[in-house]
DNA sequence: CATGAATGAGGATTCATTCAT
DNA sequence: CATGAATGAATCCTCATTCAT
């Protein structure tokens, strides 16, 4: 029997395709921001527009996918970091300077994560787990008393957010700035004289009580 | 006697199409960005999109007036509340108070004060004007032994939209969730045990020593 | 009788505005071209944009009032090196030299001579004047036998904007170039081995028979 | 063997449309001017504006492309002319005949060719081109005696341009007109009786010496 | 009469998305 | 499946002309 030739066209060429474009695209958006066009990730990625469409039906997916992706490996160094250190204190610091270092290097980052809302479904539900990840070593931290008892997991994302932001108006000049505010913010969380927060602590990105 | 002026002064129905102009513009910038269309500024503020053009000739002038009068009367208020307060941490507080909220009802002034390089001359001389006023406050807070004595003006000016930033996310749903991490800066910044700081303090926004 | 104030408002000032606005035009228009806006005159005028509209309804009007008067000067400066000059070559080189300045100094009169079918219906009727006036001059030439036959004072009209064509490429690097093919031409229209030209000479602008 | 070409060759339907583009930018270029707006361009060739801008970056661009391509076909004809014929004074005059009658049936070309400093590099380059060609022969002719011997090849090419403006204003009603000033300066170049020219001959295009 | 404020059509250009090849 | 050609809505900006003051 003949094999019928063409009949399946190979799943390698798409597959590789695939993954150079999600290659690009992570380096374009982490470069230029979301605004990035998609003109620009083909021609890095060396495929054409339409195949970028193919993958993603919208722009907005790929976005979503990249950055759900870069939000995975955030979740897996908070872990990781969780799992090795043995002082709760060292492993928030090292996933705090991760997580900074992340966003002051990754402006599509800032841009879907920093914005009202979150719009893409897919970085709230991350950001989400993020949250809950962080939460656990956060706990650990509060219980062992080495930071004030009233900050989450949650509010150390949102900082990292801050910390960045902070930084972020001199990052052309001074790009290693966030360094100075991450480590204020360290000594903060470790007040030995925390005053009450006037604002409960937030609630997940994916709900939305009204 | 009055004195006879040497111009006549704006018609009246100039003067207020240039008032609902900044009143529209101020709005649609606070609301929606420095990404809003001029043709949605015009509509708004019921005139012709050639109007705005008279009034400024391109859409950078019109973004740069509206929120250098923004930072102008976030100066006011710093001075006013380092003249009004004994005491510069109530003082120091009150400010950030203020800044913070602006940033958090303003989305334009965000993306003009947290963008790298921040792109309108006018934005940038008028912040670092805002950082020296905000200099003398925190020195008088520095020296009266209530904040750390490593941080300066323009650490708070940038502080204030990291924290805005960490809240911003969820904007939405919490509004008032940027005073809970102004509450927890503001603890920080007085804390009794602090480290020293891995950077030095910025240098200011129109300088660039390269 | 008490005289009614202001019952006659002053024709001084519209007289005088007038005229700084004919100045202002002509060298805007001579500098600049026919494209040159209407803000821009009435800015060099010192008038609102308001009162170059009173006094010509269109731009259309105010170019054809300039060139018309421009075009007018000419035919004066015709009239006299015919009447002062005994020689008619002298003359007639005389005038086609200050014909050809005028058009290497005036932007504007290229614009409106030089296209197809002279749109204005006032610069039309002044070239066909210019061209009467001409002929008297190049009929005296012929005459004399100075000129090739078959010139009429309409070609000499049609030459200038020529001549000053073929120099008005470089005219920028080399503002006197057009010094040479006046002369080239002026060389020409002395030959004494004249070719039958194959085309009549050219009806008036005013008239067209289809 | 038919070699693999290295990139597959522009679709059919896209190389026939850069082919309409092409061809209805040329022809509305010729009626118009370079002043015809992308749009009328995209709705004569039947297409889209983006589809304008996919072939050609700018506007600037595509009045570059095809006058070039012009310029280029006229130098292509002057070679022939130059080869074919013996008598270099016949491929003289049949050269000028082509140019102007280029000029005459193209207002872009008059746009570009006929301003001061040629704005288009492209066109710069392309007419200093020209008027190398232009040159070999008119130094064939000097050479023959059956010019003048001080006209250069760009005195003849900007003398194309000079022609045709004489005729141009009447061009609508007496549309061969151009042909009487092309023979009135023809004579003129083989004038047995020169006086020297007051200005030297031009300098290229592309050279200011300042 | 004079002013200059307001208008809005029109122009070049960008880019996500669709679809013929 | 992959390509990149085509599309057209959207954006900023200019300027002749109108008209309220």
């Amino acid at each position: 029997m003949t094999p019928i030739p063409d009949a399946r066209p190979p799943r390698t060429d798409a597959k590789r395709n695939r993954e150079r474009l999600i290659k690009a695209a992570t380096e374009a958006f982490a470069e230029r921001g979301i605004d990035v066009s998609i003109a620009e990730i083909a021609q890095r990625a060396g495929v054409g527009k339409g195949t970028v469409f193919r993958h993603f039906a919208a722009k907005g997916g790929l976005v979503a996918a990249i950055m759900g992706q870069i939000i995975d490996s955030l979740i897996a160094t908070c872990r990781e970091l969780d799992e090795i250190n043995d002082d709760p204190s060292v492993a928030l610091r090292q996933f705090m300077t991760a997580g900074v270092e992340l966003l002051a290097r990754n402006r599509a980052l800032c841009d879907v994560i920093g914005r009202p809302s979150l719009q893409y479904p897919a970085v709230r539900v991350g950001v989400d787990r993020l949250c809950d990840t962080v939460d656990a070593l956060t706990t650990r931290a509060r219980d062992a008393g080495v930071i004030r008892q009233d900050v989450t997991g949650q509010d150390i994302v949102l900082l990292l957010s801050g910390i960045n932001q902070a930084a972020a108006p001199l990052a052309d000049s001074q790009p290693n700035l966030w360094l100075r505010y991450l480590a204020l913010i360290v000594d903060g969380l470790q007040t030995e004289t925390p005053h009450a927060l006037p604002h409960p602590s937030p609630r997940p990105f994916s709900v939305d009580w009204g």
